[in-house]
DNA sequence: AAACCGGGGGG
DNA sequence: CCCCCAGGTTT
């Protein structure tokens, strides 16, 4: 039972700009609200959902129809309906079409997508051919691996499936190049069942219609993402449901600038309400820097002043008078010594300065009491400063808070 | 230069 | 299970 339309248009996966028409068609339309009487629960009586089958990759039941329906409205007037892949719309062209639309914009696809299946017009064709001829009808499309997994896949489901990509969505995702989402989208439109799809357009969509705060890399992020996008989906017309949103996505919930006076989910979206359309989806994390870690040295002496010294030409903070550092205690021991007459040192509350390439673990040591040494105290680079003149030094930002932050000297 | 992304693979 | 990477193009 594949829904309605017979035709429907799958939209760029991620990244896409979709030139069609966009323009005056949307602003007219989104303004009517599509809404239908409301029918809160209709085909799911299901109760709580049942996620289990699939390790919860599939539907359970279709909780909230404003969204599709909407969706769907806008989908009917402005969606497109005349992509290659959609006719015949069957799962051997979906399937290719899905693993060529996560690379490239649609309007580069197309022609790859035709000279493809002219050449290897079934799974049988491309499980047959050589991978030198698969390639060669990829070249130019960029990611080569997936086309390899593409040549692969196909051979496992003739030795394997009686030569059909199977309906059996963990079936589906087991085969190289299909994941979650690819398996959900390859189900709802080739076979019309209700699974969800997740790629780059409904995140950004789904984070916007519901504030979803966070970057989907988190896993909380992603969790609630597939939720959302499971919720959604209808049980009717899942084929040009799952169209619809990505070509919302692609269309009009665009990532800079979206198009809201021409969304039909405006009146219901978070982002929207809350001026937040620019902060979502949550930029992604600085990438993972490595954390390094240092013992600063405080040597402070009976007057109160402290031990600085001026850093080499090299390196983070160059130039700037910052304190004895050392990377384990016995040389911070060792240097202290160096510089003065200890007895003994406190340790201080550690905290992190993050670079831009590195974060800082930081061990202050205070080294209270400490009686300079003699000759070598002085020089250009080492000096013992009162924190009084501190301000009128070029100090790392941490070294200044660390030091106008010393707790009292101990009693001795 | 960096962000982008679904899936594979490694830890 | 969780984290990281590959890969070409866009911002």
């Amino acid at each position: 039972m594949v829904e309605s339309t017979g035709q429907s248009a799958r939209p760029a996966t991620f990244r896409t700009t979709r030139q069609w028409t966009i323009a005056d068609g949307h602003a007219r339309s989104q303004r009517r609200p599509h809404r239908r009487p409301e029918r809160a629960d209709r085909q799911c009586r299901t109760g709580p959902r049942e996620h289990r089958r699939a390790g919860g990759k599939t539907c359970g039941a279709a909780a909230v129809t404003v969204f599709a329906d909407a969706l769907l409205a806008w989908f009917d007037r402005h969606g497109r309906h005349d992509l290659p892949w959609q006719h015949p719309r069957d799962a051997y062209r979906v399937w290719l079409s899905e693993i060529m639309l996560q690379q490239t914009q649609v309007a580069t696809v197309i022609p790859y997508f035709q000279r493809f299946v002219a050449a290897l017009p079934s799974l049988h064709a491309l499980a047959a051919a050589d991978e030198d001829s698969v390639l060669a009808l990829w070249s130019g499309l960029g990611y080569y691996r997936r086309a390899r997994f593409l040549h692969r896949a196909a051979q496992l489901c003739v030795e394997q499936h009686q030569g059909e990509l199977p309906r059996d969505f963990d079936a589906l995702a087991a085969l190289p190049g299909i994941g979650r989402s690819t398996a959900g989208a390859i189900l709802a439109q080739a076979y019309g069942l209700r699974y969800p799809i997740l790629d780059g357009n409904v995140k950004r969509v789904l984070t916007r219609f519901h504030g979803i705060v966070g970057h989907p890399s988190e896993r909380e992020v992603e969790k609630q993402l597939w939720l959302r996008a499971d919720e959604h989906t209808p049980a009717a017309r899942t084929a040009d449901y799952t169209q619809a949103i990505m070509d919302l996505g692609a269309t009009v919930c665009v990532r800079t600038r979206p198009l809201c006076d021409a969304c039909p989910m405006q009146a219901h979206c978070i982002a929207h309400r809350d001026h937040l359309t620019a902060q979502l989806p949550t930029a992604k994390p600085g990438k993972r820097i490595p954390t390094r870690s240092t013992l600063m040295l405080i040597l402070r002496d009976g007057e109160g002043r402290v031990l600085l010294q001026r850093r080499g030409p090299q390196g983070v903070w160059s130039g700037l008078w910052s304190l004895p550092e050392s990377a384990d205690s016995d040389g911070a021991w060792r240097e202290a010594q160096r510089h003065a007459q200890i007895e003994d040192a406190r340790s201080l509350t550690p905290f992190v300065h993050v670079f831009s390439h590195y974060r800082l673990q930081i061990q202050p040591l205070l080294f209270d009491h400490a009686a300079p040494a003699r000759a070598i105290a002085d020089n250009a680079d080492l000096r013992w400063y009162a924190i009084a003149d501190l301000p009128s030094l070029g100090l790392p930002a941490p070294v200044r808070s660390l030091l106008t932050a010393l707790p009292e000297p101990a009693v001795p």
